[in-house]
DNA sequence: AGCGTGACAAGGT
DNA sequence: GACCTTGCCACGC
């Protein structure tokens, strides 16, 4: 796969994940088709212009965390957007991916609940 | 071409 | 948990 057709596909991903849910960089590369690159998905999004919106702030690290350094803007920005979506952000920029993590496909509702 | 750097990940100490 | 190493790859020098 090509530079321009993995971008398209990294684009492509970020912007099918539902709101209210994040996902790690090495997922998206996954689903991308791009297993590995990672650290491509963090570079495509950083390049992502306003003309070509994506959600990047619902893309973390795989253990959940916020990729930015702790109160810096780009954090601070990352914490605020996901909270306007109801998840749940720790002072430290920890993100529960059992709760809210994609393709758990599981509600807060029913992980507290219990399904049955 | 080589080397350091980075919005990463996984496994080990 | 904090680090370190290895694997990964695009970029700028």
């Amino acid at each position: 796969m090509g530079n321009d057709a993995a971008i398209a596909a990294i684009l492509d991903t970020v912007r099918r994940i539902p709101a209210g849910r994040v996902t790690s960089y090495g997922e998206v590369a996954a689903r991308a088709g791009l297993k590995g690159r990672a650290r491509m998905v963090g570079r495509v999004l950083g390049l992502a212009p306003d003309d070509d919106p994506v959600p990047w702030f619902r893309v973390l690290k795989s253990d959940g965390r916020i990729a930015f350094p702790v109160g810096s803007d780009a954090f601070k920005e990352q914490a605020k957007r996901l909270r306007k979506e109801g998840v749940k952000v720790s002072r430290d920029g920890r993100v529960d991916l059992a709760a809210f993590g994609w393709s758990h496909e599981q509600s807060l509702d029913e992980l507290l609940w219990g399904s049955g």
